[in-house]
DNA sequence: ATGGCACATGCAACCAGTTGCAGGAGCGAA
DNA sequence: TTCGCTCCTGCAACTGGTTGCATGTGCCAT
């Protein structure tokens, strides 16, 4: 697997170590299409090994964000989500009533991403936002 | 108190019931300028009521936010903070790296809220986003 | 190859926030 | 005013995520 080979150099060039659990958990991120959560993560690793700690499934998904490599989203109300960068970019909307989420191109929020680069310097993460708000169907309900 | 009746009015219309624990929570929101954590929202209402209770803070921190009378965001990897709204709009760019909180006029935003509700029909909560990223020193002190 | 330091892991305790439930209270109807 | 439905509250248990600490291990220098 030549694509787990570069990752795992960048990790150390970065001064991290490789550690089997690393590798455990980058792969299964790697591997799954879309969004997988801190547990499905967990849950996935220790069937092969199960010794595996959550803590050490939330540092290195720190780490791994730290480094742009994963991206974390809080969609609705449940827990975290972590995908692999490297995708096109996409955000969403998300309904605060009835949860439903919606793709949104990232052409949307191109600009503001330069914009605020040019007059403030700051490099925003916008690689996976979530907005949240009242989707057409929920507005003309209430 | 007349900027209490009003919102009390609101709260009543919409079919909720006005208590004693939500006046005391509202006006603890209302007087407080700027954030508040819902444990800093609980322990000034226990001053004068010591038998608020966290999920009561949640709960009706949950109705407001339904009604957008506060904006719930999540600044840094602290808790949840809440604001009543009416001030002017504004919004925070996060470092990542030293937690520096820079605040961004509304103007940055406006246009992606209108495109938004015209290309998607949804009406997008753009009263308080929280942006992480790295700021300008960060980014060239790594 | 091997020794040692610093970083990573697993464990347990902890904190923020949520949920189910039984009892209590707001508020509209009579 | 009183009644009663429904929603709200407080409690307790629980879930997701974080942190401190002792032990273990990757990896660099020798």
């Amino acid at each position: 697997m030549s694509c787990e080979q570069a990752t795992a150099q960048a990790l150390r060039e970065s001064g991290h170590r490789l550690t089997p659990q690393r590798l455990m958990i980058l792969s299964a991120i790697r591997h799954a299409d879309g969004h997988m959560t801190a547990s499905e993560i967990l849950e996935h690793v220790r069937e092969s090994y199960p010794y595996l700690d959550t803590s050490t499934v939330y540092r290195t998904l720190a780490v791994l964000k730290r480094m742009r490599l994963v991206s974390e989203t809080r969609m609705g109300a449940g827990e975290y989500r972590y995908e692999w960068i490297d995708h096109v970019r996409h955000h969403h909307l998300i309904c605060r009533i009835c949860d439903r989420v919606i793709v949104l191109d990232h052409k949307y929020l191109e600009d503001l991403g330069t914009e605020v680069l040019d007059d403030y310097g700051f490099n925003a993460d916008i690689d996976h936002i979530a907005l949240f708000g009242l989707c057409h169907e929920c507005q003309t309900e209430h």
